[in-house]
DNA sequence: GCAAAAGTGTTCGGCGTACACCCATGC
DNA sequence: GCATGGGTGTACGCCGAACACTTTTGC
């Protein structure tokens, strides 16, 4: 493609690979305190009866991008929420002679919203990242190179806001950071700390649940 | 490639693109305080007369990586530097009819290492990141890209170890931090949280130069 | 009035930053 | 002895971490 490639692929074009390029979308939500990923039941070789990352072909006219936000959109419903690229493959699909690439992006999804795609076949379903089935390629790999990344985006980033809905307490945005760092957090250091980064604002709102003091409700700055 | 790819393959091939992969390697390298990239320039159409960024396609057999360090050592003649994945792009070249995918990885050499590339055509040359020529494609992307990560990576990394001989003194090591990050530092600051990471290591040399003091030469401590 | 979760302040240690002088050498 | 770059120490502000009690509500 660009610089020098024209050439040297006409002189040598028996030696060069024309790899299929795949998307590959690792969607992560957080339920109930826990982590999950979604994944894929193959249905057929290779690798059938094992769960896989979610992922496709590029359609004809389609960026890597809109790949990945059409194969989001499939598995559950939901588009505008953050979505970024994590890593290429090279290796995860080991065809006999022909290589493949696997560009894998990451996403961020609140599951309310979530209506997941009602197949009979390559049924998708949430999975908690500590109890994983078998998966297929290096699925795994993939999977652990995303939590990283996301464990380190929550540090400097508002990535959570696509975890969660419009309003949320405290309380609840704390959940989601604890599942997704995998360690409890001071109450009162987590609150200063995000009321110090302006991702959040609080609204005028409270939530009344049971009997105890209203909780305040927040909502992220970006999002109007 | 990966999960259910192959059945949605076999039902719309023709709408899914077969796009060509390339490797591309940003090369950089600190000469005489400077950050510098090799570039090449591109002696057939298209973008015939530009400067690119060094990049081919990935020949049978090889993997990506295995690809790039092919290409760095074509180059540049050398191996066994850093050398990590960076960002796939989709877009960079808007070839008609079958799109493109370029896997852009990143290297930082010695310079004095360095035996550049002798050929009469698509011959490389050091340019610095403030005075680039015009760039093939998006190629002032690309370098933005990895400008900024080779940026974050020396907060935290001791990727600088590629871009300096096996032992070298405080300020050599310093001139290569400040070159990078475009700004002045303090020399005893900067001695103190370098000696803090465990990067580097005290040799027991010392270099004389000139009539002063001679320094204290330091290696870094994963390169034995 | 009591159970339950919401909300709040202070202390401390580490780290990055600012800043100026003495040291060893060659000529 | 002086010019040249090498090498060193202190003070301060910020930030993350630890830690316990009061407030508001429903019943």
């Amino acid at each position: 493609m660009t610089t020098e490639t024209i050439p040297v692929r006409k002189s040598e074009s028996s030696e060069t690979r024309r790899p299929s390029v795949a998307v590959l979308v690792v969607i992560f939500t957080v339920v109930e305190g826990a982590l999950q990923v979604l994944l894929i039941e193959r249905s057929a070789p290779p690798a059938e009866g094992q769960w896989a990352i979610p992922g496709g072909a590029i359609l004809h006219g389609e960026t890597m991008e809109q790949a990945a936000v059409r194969k989001l959109a499939e598995e559950t419903g939901v588009t505008d929420v953050f979505l970024e690229q994590l890593y290429t493959f090279g290796d995860l699909d080991p065809s006999p002679t022909e290589g493949s690439v696997g560009v894998a992006w990451f996403a961020l999804v609140e599951s309310a919203a979530v209506r997941l795609a009602q197949r009979t076949a390559w049924r998708p379903k949430w999975w908690s990242l500590d109890q994983l089935p078998p998966l297929a390629f290096d699925n795994e790999q993939v999977i652990d190179v995303a939590r990283t990344r996301l464990i380190n985006k929550l540090q400097y980033t508002d990535a959570a806001y696509s975890l969660l809905p419009t309003t949320f307490t405290m309380r609840e945005l704390q959940e989601v950071y604890e599942a997704i760092l995998g360690r409890p957090l001071d109450k009162r250091n987590f609150r200063r700390r995000l009321l110090a980064t302006d991702f959040i604002t609080a609204t005028s709102e409270q939530r009344k649940e049971g009997r105890h003091r209203p909780a305040r409700l927040y909502r992220f700055s970006n999002r109007s």
